[in-house]
RNA sequence: CGCGGGGUGGAGCAGCCUGGUAGCUCGUUGGGCUCAUAACCCAAAGGUCAGAGGUUCAAAUCCUCUCCCCGCAACCA
């Protein structure tokens, strides 16, 4: 049984078959969190993620690419280890499902269900696609077609081992019921419960004949086959306590303390896993916890969309800490949620920048110019109501991050601490340090007014670094502070009584600079969920979906046309949208009536030039505020992300004219 | 009748299980302050809680029906 001193926190092996996303980023970056946190409050940490490296895709993929799939899996694993570093992700081991020992446990635990007789061979039934060499079930196959490449399917039998699930059934239901924080959120828990107290649960197949998969762990007692993805994935959880430690340490750490999971894999950890380890006479982990989507720009994240959202670049663009930032505190931790860089920068410059950067800063100026760069002890209060408050928020603090944390309730953690920060601003306002500093018989208010803004700054840091760990360690450095992260929190950190006096503080840059400019590929600030992005999108601010779109678009009917009402206008005047890089304002003249629209034309046209020109508008477009200005319609323009140029006329058009 | 999620001030959400002044963040408007990263503080405006019926002294909250949106598997976490 585990120590409970141990804390066990696994994500999900990642499947190599492509680079890592935003999804990947945020089950991970959730893991580090807790166990930045844990470690913090001195438990003894073990933080797993890895890579599951078998299976026909990785087969598949790697064939495609001329290589062996070890060599595929290889540079996938580079890949995944650089992301990982970029977000500073503190994982004590990094599991290869390709690892030898792994293969050797996998195969010596299969062994032992096997002779329990927990796996049995039997023949399986079912709809086969030659050319995706795979099965499908009767309800993928409606049309006696294969799903995926459309090509016909074929009945067939064949031959695979199989795991005794479903006579666990009763049992995991029990064990559900009785353990109420076993799956989460609690909808999860329910969704399954439901699952599994209406439908049978049957055996699951566990193998592939070789034949068909090659790339994967040979079963033991049958070297025609390889075991399919169940035991050779989800095994890893325990594997690696067994070699990827000084000392084999199952005992020390199983079971898991969290195992945490994607919202489409929750059945596989909850259902399969867990039967597995009843099977195996193992304790079953203590919470899994599956966490939402992201969408992107309130869309489906696809690669055929275009708008699959890269770690790196985000990173590259942000940093580390305001991305992970921003994951965690966007969205309630369980739901799902919507992923914009126009929000994520909205996020960066209110909470981080003007918040807890601001707040910093502020207090080191004055700190520097009313107490000569050194933080004075308290003197008399200054505002007591106030400092009241802050002092019952400073002290609760801490228990409503661990209680957070224990739910993994990360969002409501940030909002407590950004509580303290509104609390501190106030108080500063209020107090008015700069007119205290004024009279001499004020200096002990200011003392105090100073030192309560300190020890709230320095209790922020040391909550805030699982989340920005960067950050909170440059907060610390320059309020004078010499925390050491890497090791468990002594308490005059965190307790709101223990002094903070005459320390020097070293002011320095700002801890998160304000992100001015328009995120590029962004959705401009834009009042309407989107549009319907699927038509050709010529220009107005738009260009939300700046996606290539190769696949062709559906034919529409001439009614349906007809419905674009497009016009001729004449553009009257144009200026530049202040603080936008490709907004223009235009006055256009329809004839009998004049229009503002807002158009994302101005990187590639000076205002001027435009002046006298007749253009093309779709004149009844549902109108559309942009960085605050409203649009009345949108302008015909060539070009998908990039304007090439407008359309216009040979001739000279009556402003108004129809266009058809 | 496939399954599931949802429709609450301009945007995004909470509240609904356990009926009883509709709350949060952002945005907007006005004011304040100058220590601070054009930041911060204060105030205000803005909602027939999708619609209809029902239960009740009382419904965003419970019941019934209707309408509308969004997901539903392989790049998916």
């Amino acid at each position: 049984m585990r120590d409970p001193h141990a804390f066990y926190i696994t994500t999900p092996i990642y499947y190599v078959n492509d680079v890592p996303h935003i999804g990947h980023a945020y089950t991970t970056i959730a893991a580090d969190v807790l166990a930045r946190y844990w470690r913090l409050r001195g438990r003894d940490v073990f933080f797993l993620t890895g890579l599951d490296e078998h299976g026909q895709k990785v087969q598949q993929a790697a064939a495609k690419a001329g290589i062996d799939p070890q060599t595929h899996c290889d540079k996938l694993a580079t890949q995944f280890q650089q992301l990982w570093k970029r977000l500073d992700i503190t994982h004590n081991a990094f599991i290869r499902t390709t690892d030898h020992p792994h293969k050797k446990i996998v195969q010596r635990y299969l062994q032992e269900l096997y002779d329990k007789r927990l796996i049995y061979k039997d023949s399986y039934i079912g709809w086969y696609c030659t050319f995706d060499e795979r099965f499908w079930t009767e309800k993928d196959v409606a049309d006696g077609l294969c799903p995926d490449c459309k090509r016909p399917v074929e009945r067939l039998s064949e031959h695979n081992y199989f795991f005794k699930m479903g006579q666990y059934q009763e049992r995991l239901i029990d064990h559900i019921k009785t353990h109420p924080h076993f799956i989460r959120p609690e909808s999860r828990r329910n969704e399954v419960l439901g699952f599994l107290q209406t439908q049978k649960l049957g055996d699951l197949s566990i193998s592939r004949p070789k034949s068909r998969l090659s790339w994967g762990i040979e079963l033991p007692f049958d070297k025609d086959y390889v075991t399919y993805v169940w035991f050779d994935a989800l095994v890893n959880y325990l594997s690696a306590l067994e070699y990827k430690l000084p000392t084999p340490s199952v005992d020390r750490y199983w079971p898991a303390s969290v195992h945490l999971v994607g919202k489409d894999i929750l059945t596989t950890h909850a259902v399969y896993w867990s039967t597995m380890l009843m099977a195996l006479e193992l304790p079953l982990p203590e919470t899994v916890f599956a966490h939402g989507w992201w969408t992107v720009d309130g869309e489906k994240m696809s690669k055929s969309r275009g708008n699959v959202v890269d770690p790196h670049t985000m990173v590259d663009r942000y940093g580390a800490d305001a991305f992970r930032y921003f994951l965690l505190r966007e969205v309630p931790f369980g739901q799902d949620g919507d992923f914009s860089e126009q929000a994520m920068v909205t996020t960066i410059n209110n909470d981080l920048a003007n918040g807890i950067g601001n707040l910093l800063s502020r207090t080191l100026t004055m700190v520097e110019r009313f107490s000569a760069g050194s933080i004075p002890p308290p003197g008399s209060p200054a505002i007591p109501a106030l400092e009241a408050q802050i002092e019952q928020t400073a002290l609760a603090l801490p228990d409503r991050v661990e209680a957070g944390s224990s739910k993994l309730q990360f969002r409501d953690n940030v909002q407590d601490m950004q509580a303290l920060v509104g609390l501190c601003d106030e108080y500063i306002d209020k107090a008015a340090p700069w007119q205290l500093a004024k009279k001499p018989e004020d200096r002990p208010r200011l003392q105090t007014v100073l030192n309560t803004t300190a020890k709230a700054l320095r209790l922020l840091s040391v909550f805030l670094y699982p989340y920005v760990p960067h950050a909170a360690e440059q907060l610390a450095r320059q309020l004078g502070l010499s925390i050491d992260f890497a090791k468990p929190l002594s308490p005059d950190t965190y307790v709101w009584t223990a002094p903070l006096t005459d320390v020097k503080i070293h002011k320095a840059a700002a801890l998160f600079p304000r992100i001015e400019s328009k995120p590029q590929g962004a959705t401009p600030v834009n009042e309407a969920p989107s549009p319907q992005p699927a038509a050709p999108n010529p220009m107005t601010a738009g260009q939300a979906a700046a996606e290539p779109q190769t696949s062709a678009l559906p034919q529409i009917t001439i009614d349906e046309f007809m419905k674009i009402q497009l016009k001729t206008a004449k553009v009257l005047s144009a200026e530049r949208v202040p603080k936008s890089e490709k907004l223009l304002k235009l006055q256009v003249s329809l004839g009998t009536e004049q229009r503002q629209i807002v158009a994302g034309i101005g990187k590639r046209y000076e205002p001027e030039s435009l002046i006298g020109k007749t253009i093309v508008i779709v004149a009844n477009l549902k109108p559309a505020k942009l960085m605050g200005i409203e649009s009345q319609g949108m302008v015909l323009a060539a070009g998908d992300s990039e304007v090439r140029g407008l359309a216009t006329f040979l001739e000279d058009v009556e402003p108004g004219t129809k266009v058809k």
